[in-house]
RNA sequence: GGCUCGGUAGCUCAGUGGUAGAGCGGGGGACUCAUAAGCCCUAGGUCGUAGGUUCAAAUCCUACCCGAGUCACCA
């Protein structure tokens, strides 16, 4: 059986509102997951993490029971995600029965064989944080965290553990042979220096509150990450739907964010081994969007709300920036302005003004019928360029991808100048102008083809502007051949532009 | 403090041993199909600092300076 392409997102804890973060990594994965579609078998997820003491405490203050809080956050995730075009195969939240069964039933299985113990944990312990802190970590007696700085309380509780240690030296092994699994190449030299700096089993239940999925037998719950980590193999019916789990696990690309590296590299293979499944084929932990160089953070209060951006440039817009802006894996800086000027330079005056002049030429002179296609050889600089682009989106690299892109949108822009389709019109040239106009338009559908990824509305739009019904999310490889758009079509060209130019005062 | 990454043209960055690059901004030009858009020409920057290796370094090594991140939650 061949293997689906696999792409996960992490799931995301909901103790508050989205931001353009959580955005980010889904859109990529979206990108991703769209491109895979295109070549076979793909399987999308995405969700929200809702055990743990800090939902508990968000639920508390807003005066509502965690899975009634829960219940009402996790709309306006999925609204986010639609409102920015995002087509996950599934949407998995932690408290849902069939995520629960299965993590308990991990549980067990790692108790049978050794890997989860009873032990006894004592130590300073911060509610705040749920962490124990060594002695010789307090500060003054409280906890270290800057941003908590509260009193911590002795604290001594059974306690059940991983056994991560027992798995120090195979992920050392794991990493050295296989030195692209964790991307990029700064977060894999972060966890090799943890695992060399040697690792220690670690708690995974809790009995100070019960806001978790609970312990079978009793004694607690289970630790928010443990239970979380899960996710990405309950969901496909791990233990419960054998031909499905094996199609898609090991996972081709697991999305994250830097700061949760560890859990992914480190304890999630742990885990895995233990359970005899495999680690995932990728991890890429990607970095932060920044504005103007400065942290976003719930606690600095500067996020920004997305719909916000989605109504004042539009969800495609957005997600050509996000991907067009940074290189993926390296933080970026974002601002308004900085989106406005990609906005109105690569958007609207490239390429949305390409397809305007294109299709207001071809109605002028053609009745906005595609004719037939010339002699000229125009299309045979491209024959490489899908494959160029997969090569990079597959890689990650959608910053180059985009940039392929953009070498065929130049290229027919040039192209207009120095074929002057005015002057062949006056000159009655009409073979030359038929060669022109179709070389115009298939370009532009191979445009449409290869942006639907990334501006799945935009580039569905192109398609109907170039009077196209089908095929715009089929297979490359039979899409992409030059000449593939019929002559007679009859085009519809839009009233309205594209990218309608945005009149913005650059703060 | 340990570790990681980065410090290249005004701005954002690419470039890992062999005559310094792109985009944007700025300057100049020719055109008119188009969202006053597009096209052509134009950027001369001690490649953080100081040493070293080499026939040759932005590119390798050492030290140092500066910035960001990570080591506890956080895309």
């Amino acid at each position: 059986m061949t293997r689906g392409f696999y792409v996960t997102t992490p799931i995301y804890y909901i103790n508050g509102n989205p931001h353009i973060g959580h955005a980010y990594t889904t859109i990529v994965a979206d990108v991703l997951a769209r491109t895979a579609r295109t070549r076979g078998d793909a399987f999308f997820l995405t969700g929200t993490d809702e055990h743990g003491q800090k939902v508990a405490d968000a639920a508390k203050a807003a005066g509502l029971d965690p899975q009634t809080w829960c219940d009402r956050l996790v709309p306006k995730w999925k609204q986010l995600f639609a409102s920015f075009h995002v087509e996950y195969d599934d949407f998995i939240r932690t408290t849902e029965p069939r995520h629960e069964r299965l993590v308990q039933r991990v549980f067990e299985r790692l108790r049978e064989n050794g890997d989860v113990y009873r032990g006894v944990y004592e130590g300073w312990y911060c509610s705040n944080d749920e962490t124990f802190w060594l002695e010789s970590k307090l500060i003054e007696g409280r906890c270290p965290n800057p941003e908590c700085r509260r009193e911590v309380e002795w604290l001594s509780e059974e306690s059940w553990f991983f056994r991560l240690s027992k798995y120090n030296q195979p992920l050392l092994e794991h990493f050295r042979t296989h030195p692209n699994w964790v991307r990029p190449r700064s977060a894999y030299n972060e966890m090799m220096s943890m695992l060399e700096e040697g690792l220690e089993d670690f708690s995974i239940s809790r009995a100070a509150f019960d806001w978790g999925i609970p312990i079978p037998g009793g004694g607690g719950v289970i630790y928010v990450w443990f239970d979380a980590l899960l996710n990405y193999i309950t969901a496909l019916g791990w233990s419960e739907d054998d031909a499905r789990f094996r199609r898609y696990w090991p996972a081709t690309v697991q999305l994250i964010g830097k700061e949760i590296a560890r859990f992914h590299t480190i304890i999630w293979p742990a885990i895995l081994w233990s359970l005899g499944e495999k680690a995932p084929d990728l991890v890429f932990a990607h970095g932060w969007i920044t504005l103007d160089g400065q942290k976003i953070g719930k606690s600095l209060g500067n996020a920004v709300d997305p719909e916000t951006l989605v109504q004042r440039f539009g969800a495609d817009a957005i997600r050509y920036f996000l991907l067009r802006e940074g290189h993926f894996g390296s933080d970026f800086s974002y601002s308004e302005a900085k989106i406005a000027q990609r906005y109105n330079d690569e958007l609207g005056n490239d390429l949305g003004n390409l397809v305007r002049r294109t299709l207001t030429m071809l109605a002028r002179y053609r009745n906005g019928l595609v004719p037939q296609p010339g002699e000229t050889r125009f299309g045979e600089r491209f024959t490489e360029l899908p494959k160029r682009v997969e090569e990079a989106i597959f890689n990650l690299q959608f910053r180059d991808a985009l940039e392929e892109i953009w070498e065929l949108v130049s290229a027919l822009n040039r192209e207009i100048d120095e074929r002057k389709p005015w002057v062949l019109a006056k000159a009655g040239d009409e073979a030359a102008l038929d060669a022109l106009l179709y070389d115009l338009c298939e370009g532009i559908r191979w445009l449409a083809v290869m942006l639907a990824p990334f501006m799945p509305q935009k580039a569905g739009e192109i398609w109907e502007q170039l009077g196209l019904r089908t095929g715009l999310h089929g297979s490359w490889e039979q899409t992409l051949v030059w000449g593939g758009l019929g002559a007679q079509t009859q085009t519809a060209p839009s009233e309205t532009p594209l990218f309608p130019r945005l009149e913005i005062a650059v703060a």
